[in-house]
DNA sequence: GAGCCGTGGAA
DNA sequence: TTTCCAAGGCT
């Protein structure tokens, strides 16, 4: 077994607050499939600019609030922009929040843009400029939920956390559940799934975490999943039951068109297209009912996205 | 806990 | 064309 057990300092884990408990019983399944699903990682890895060795918690940080609900290749080239523009959290931090929103292109969710600014700002004030390395610390930012904050833990900094994204979610609903989907929100049941499969070694969980990220990814698809291509294939109890379809209440769909949020991202988007200013008429042209409208921009405003300035002028946050 | 918050590519 | 959904977070 070739798990590529990078050995990290000796430091106590002692020391640490609300270390997550080890399994119970570290059964021989659960080893089994550490070895299967860390192994296939070591070969199928995809080679992620913020997974090599030189790449620095800040740049795991800025890729995992840009992949909050946008896919890789969509981030790759804004990463890469970012982490040029502002290598270190304190060069954000001083920059206005209204250039992050524009370096933040077609992303989607600007609010994030907004979110990882005040992070910055917050590293750069609370923590000397470095990401925190601890769980508590990191949720305790802006834009930093239980996920980001066990993501950056773990993959920056090689922490023991449970990593539940809907990757791994999908993974454990399968193999372990034998379901197709899992539910629409994360459930304890989840949670106890996922702490009693993490390893109790810190460097063979973070591995862990990443390569059941990565098969949910690559193989252990949401639409058409490789099996064939698996490697916990002949263990996967969805694959077991014959793979049975989805049961339960529909996985609810998102409608876009019509809505706010598609009249905010335009007005938005000619915000981010000025270099100054907009007059009040560049905005109204891009959407033709005035109330929704009105609704938008007032949103975007109320959330910092957008900065009224007098006589119907309005720009990107200074 | 349900609803809201962008965008674009693939099926 | 429509639908699905992609490393979530916040209220």
């Amino acid at each position: 077994m070739s798990t590529d057990l990078h050995h990290t300092p000796e430091h106590d884990a002692t020391e640490r607050p609300a270390p997550e408990p080890a399994s119970v019983t570290a059964s021989p399944r659960a080893a089994v499939l550490h070895d299967l699903v860390i192994d296939w990682f070591g070969a199928h890895a995809r080679d992620l600019p913020w997974r090599r060795p030189d790449a620095g918690a800040w740049s795991v940080m800025v890729s995992e609030f840009m992949l909050q609900q946008t896919p890789v290749a969509r981030v790759l080239p804004v990463h890469e922009q970012w982490l040029a523009r502002w290598p270190r959290p304190a060069d954000l931090a001083a920059e206005s929040p209204g250039e992050a929103v524009r370096a933040w292109g077609r992303l989607g969710y600007p609010r994030r843009a907004l979110r990882l600014h005040a992070a910055a700002g917050a590293i750069a004030q609370r923590h000397g400029g470095e990401v925190p390395h601890e769980h508590a610390e990191l949720l305790a930012l802006p834009g930093v939920g239980e996920y980001t904050a066990a993501a950056v833990a773990s993959f920056a900094y090689g922490r023991r956390h449970t990593v539940l994204d809907t990757n791994v979610r999908r993974v454990f609903a399968r193999v372990v559940t034998g379901v197709a989907h899992p539910p629409n929100a994360t459930t304890a049941a989840e949670r106890r799934t996922a702490a009693s499969l993490l390893p109790a070694d810190e460097a063979t969980a973070a591995r862990w975490a990443a390569a059941t990220m990565e098969l949910g990814a690559l193989v252990c698809t949401a639409r058409s999943p490789q099996c064939g291509q698996c490697p916990v294939a002949a263990l996967c109890a969805w694959r077991l039951a014959g793979s049975p379809p989805h049961e339960g209440p529909p996985r609810r769909g998102q409608t876009y068109a019509g809505t706010d949020r598609q009249v905010r991202g335009r007005l938005l988007a000619v915000l981010r297209a000025s270099p100054g200013p907009v007059p009040q008429a560049a905005l109204d042209a891009v959407w033709h009912e005035p109330v929704q409208r009105a609704r938008a921009l007032d949103g975007l405003v109320e959330d910092g996205l957008v900065e009224p300035l007098a006589h119907g002028v309005y720009r990107l946050p200074a």
